[in-house]
DNA sequence: GAAAAAGATTGAACGAGTTCATTTTTTAAG
DNA sequence: CTTAAAAAATGAACTCGTTCAATCTTTTTC
C-alpha cells in the first residue's frame, strides 16, 4: 500500500473541486458556502484550504479545465482553416465562444476574471494567465497560417495582427459576461463587425 | 435653514470619498478598514454604508474621477492630432497612461476593474463602464478625425477600426497592472509596436 | 511490530465587510 | 413653540472566508 497518502489525495483534490463546481453552477458563487462545499466533498473547512489557497482558487481551476478544452478544439480549426481571413477568423472565434458557457455561466467567468486581475500572483491566476496567452498565440498562428497559405498578405505583421484581434476578442468576452441578457450571437456578430473590415484589409484577394 | 440637511449629505458624501482615498493610496485597499475610513471621515460605519454601497463603490467613484480628467486631456489631442496615424496614436495613448498612475496605483486599479467586472450592476459600475465607452468613443473620433484631414484612407471603418484599437489598449493596459514590475515605458512600446503595422496598413501616405 | 517522525485533518477562533433595530436629528404641521 | 413625521446616524451583532494549535493517520526506522 505504497501510495495510500497519494490516493486520499488525488481523491480528495477531485471531490472538492466536484462539489465546488456543482455549488458555483447551482447557486453562484457568492452564495456557494466554503462550509459547504467542504461538506459536500466529506472534509473539513481546513482540509480544504490544505488543497486550494481560497475560495477563487478553486473556481480559477474549472476556468483552466475549460480553457484547456477549448485550445484544444482551436488547434484542430488552425490546423485546418478556412481560407478566407474573415472566415476563418469568426471560426475560430466562434469556437471559443460556443465552448465558453458549457462549464461556466458569465458569474463564474466573471468572478474567474476579476480574481486574476487582482490577485495575479496566486499560482492559479498565473495559470489563467499562461492559458490567455496560449490562445492569443493560437490566433497569431491562425493568421501565419492563413499568410502562409497565401490568403493573407506577406507582409503584414502576423504577431501584432494577431495580438490585436486576440485582445479585442477577449475585451469584448468581458462586455459580453458583464451584461446578462446578451445572447451568444450578439457578441459573435459584433466582434465580427470589428474584423471583417480589417481581415478585408490584410487579404491578399481584395473583395469588391 | 432649508438646505442644511443637503449641505450635511455633501460634505459626509467628500469627506469618506477624501479620507478612503487617502487611506487606500497609503496602505492599500484591502489593509484600508472601513472602520478607519469611516473614523477618518468622522461618521459612524453604519453612515458609510449609507453613502456608498460597499467598500468598492468607494474606490470605483476615485476611478471615475481619474477617467473624467483623462477624457479631457485627450479631447484636446484629438481636437487637434498629430497628422500621422502611428504619432497620433502614440500621444493620445500616452497620455491615458501617463495620467492613469498619477492618483491610482497598480493595485487600486486592478481592484477597480475587478470590481467593474464582478459587480457590473452597481451604479457607480455603470458609471466606469460608460466613461470606457466614452474613452472608446474619442479614439473612434481621433481615428475619424485622421481621416477627415486626409491622414487615414477613407475607406476604413473609423468604429471598427476605433474599437479594436481601444479594447487592444485597455486589454494591455490590465495585463500592464497586473505585472507589478512592468514601467509605463515598457507598456507604450508594446502596444506601439502592435498599433504601428495597423497605422501603416491605413495610412493614406504609404511609409517605404 | 513498536516507536518516532512526518504529513494531514480538524473545527473553534479570528477578522473584516455588511446589516438593521434603535436612537438622534432635522423638517413640517398645527 | 410644541409635537408629529420623516430622514439620517449609529454601533453592536452577524456572516463568511480564512487561520492555526491540537489531534489523528500514515510512513519510516530499527
Amino acid at each position: 500500500m505504497a501510495g495510500l497518502r497519494a490516493k486520499q489525495k488525488a481523491d480528495r483534490t477531485r471531490r472538492i473541486l466536484e462539489a465546488a463546481t456543482t455549488l458555483f453552477r447551482r447557486e453562484g458563487y457568492d452564495s456557494a458556502r466554503i462550509e459547504d462545499i467542504a461538506e459536500m466533498a466529506e472534509v473539513s473547512v481546513g482540509t480544504l484550504y490544505n488543497y486550494y489557497q481560497n475560495k477563487g482558487d478553486i473556481l480559477v481551476a474549472t476556468v483552466a479545465m475549460e480553457v484547456t478544452e477549448v485550445l484544444e478544439g482551436g488547434a484542430r480549426i488552425v490546423a485546418n482553416p478556412p481560407l478566407n481571413a474573415a472566415e476563418a477568423l469568426r471560426t475560430l472565434i466562434g469556437q471559443y465562444y460556443d465552448h465558453s458557457l458549457y462549464y461556466l455561466s458569465k458569474e463564474m467567468w466573471r468572478t474567474a476574471m476579476a480574481i486574476s486581475i487582482q490577485q495575479p500572483d496566486t499560482p492559479l491566476s498565473r495559470r489563467y494567465t499562461e492559458l490567455d496567452g496560449q490562445l492569443c498565440a493560437q490566433v497569431i498562428r491562425l493568421v501565419e497560417t492563413l499568410q502562409a497559405r497565401g490568403v493573407v498578405q506577406a507582409g503584414v505583421d502576423a504577431r501584432a495582427m494577431g495580438e490585436l484581434f486576440f485582445n479585442n476578442l477577449n475585451m469584448m468576452f468581458i462586455e459580453f459576461c458583464k451584461v446578462d441578457a446578451m445572447p451568444l450571437e450578439e457578441l459573435k456578430a459584433r466582434v465580427n463587425a470589428q474584423h471583417e473590415p480589417i481581415a478585408a484589409l490584410i487579404s491578399s484577394i481584395k473583395i469588391v
